[in-house]
DNA sequence: TCCCGATTCTCATCCAATGGGAGTCGTGTC
DNA sequence: GACACGACTCCCATTGGATGAGAATCGGGA
């Protein structure tokens, strides 16, 4: 490939590129120079350079003073504004305060996303044990709580998707047989929640209920981490009341 | 214009585009046909639906069961997984939390955006009073409480900027005099702490006061927003308390 | 049944995007 | 103070992917 080309070469659409460029920030990689993101992104450093100056024209990304990129608060504010979920993660604030005032835990809001749990919001007390989870970070359906409770009473054909795949193992508690999975989620419909125990990390467990939206579908799970071996009982009784003032701010009368 | 032509005749460049349909969604319009984004954009149609397709392969935009579109949570999760200023929104949540459970009025932290407030997160308890404010939603610096804030403590290029452009009036208490703002930015690095009484809605008067990160410069105001004649002490004792919480988690050693 | 709008598909056209290369700038090293 | 290295900017010949008119198809309502 030593010959001058135009309208990349590589064969990806400037779509692809932009989600490239907007793909090589992380957590813990916030800020980078163009050439960096060039070579992450695998742009050959002059259209990098464009590019990123196109983006930071257009606010989706910002340059701070000693001109290295961060992502543009421009991204974040048309997510937020425009999105259903978002309004729903509104909704739900105010309940998840009460549950998280009363259970002294983390207290989350999922909902399903690309065959995984998404998380829309975390909020943690001081003191509060340990989470794997982060606001706008994902866990498998499989093996958090949360997950448990969108996958059984998801769609019988995302349930047939899971369950043909490969189950991969967080922990040696985590569920990974196919027909023992089927049964737990027997269970959670029956139960009308999921304990999730030791399954995302052995000194955790996870416990979570359904939202359900004004269609009657459920849209979210509301969960709570406790120690591992702390009683569900209380928990159970805080999600209860917390899911059904979502639901009810959601138009939902069940 | 009648001519067939290719790569965006009208000037624009790919970037532009994508911009512009992603800003045909507001918070009132979350969901559009692929024909009626393009109507708004300025596309013609098949360069609508060829752009919206690319868009939802993408993962920027969904398609929903009646085929229309709707912004995506992918979009949500690259800008709030990867962003500076919403990790700051994590670190100050507990704070925030503890001021809403406080004062029981609306609790909300702003950043400085393109020369407006910009408010990340409000927490509003049950039976909170009025208020224009939404997460993601923005104000004008010379008539908020917070927007004062982060002017007063802003560069002198941005008060400049501010002071020497029109002064648009929310309602007839609002700042709209050059000198008048300029004492009134004055009083507050004196007093360390803003307070907004009528000026975005004559029924409210915001309280708000400014949160430092570990460099020691101003980064975001946390602010309250009180029926109009209420007192404001027992709201300030308990903002400086949580803007202290935040600030030592930012690593500010003030 | 017809109608109207949304959507999909095709395809000739051609210009905006491309990326090598050369040069500038700023920083850190010896 | 010279040098090395990397980030960045500018330039420009090249061209293939993006473009949009148009035709066809789909789908819902009257």
């Amino acid at each position: 490939m030593l010959d001058l080309v135009a309208n990349s070469p590589s064969g990806d659409s400037v779509t692809d590129r932009l989600l490239r460029v907007l793909e090589t920030f992380t957590p813990t990689r916030t800020v980078q120079t163009a050439a960096e993101i060039g070579r992450r992104a695998g742009l050959p450093p002059s259209s990098a350079h464009r590019i990123v100056a196109e983006l930071v024209e257009a606010g989706l990304l910002e340059r701070d003073d000693e001109r290295r990129i961060r992502i543009g608060m421009r991204l974040w504010e048309l997510a937020t504004r425009s999105s259903h979920a978002l309004r729903m993660r509104q909704a739900a604030m105010p309940a998840m305060e009460r549950v998280q005032s009363r259970i002294r835990e983390h207290t989350q809001l999922a909902i399903l996303e690309q065959d995984e749990a998404l998380f829309l919001e975390r909020l943690s007390g001081p003191g509060a044990g340990s989470n794997v989870t982060r606001v706008a970070g994902r866990l498998p359906l499989h093996a958090s709580s949360s997950g448990l409770v969108l996958l059984a009473y998801g769609e019988p054909e995302l349930q047939n998707r899971i369950l043909t795949a490969p189950l991969p193992a967080l922990t040696r508690e985590t569920i990974t047989d196919a027909s023992a999975l089927r049964r737990k989620l027997a269970e959670v419909r029956l139960l009308g929640h999921a304990v999730a125990r030791g399954s995302i990390e052995l000194v955790s467990t996870g416990v979570a209920v359904p939202v359900r939206d004004e269609t009657g579908r459920v849209v979210a799970a509301l969960s709570v981490v406790l120690p591992r071996d702390a009683a569900v009982e209380a928990a159970l009784i805080e999600l209860h009341a917390g899911k059904r003032e979502i639901e009810q701010a959601l138009g939902y009368r069940g």
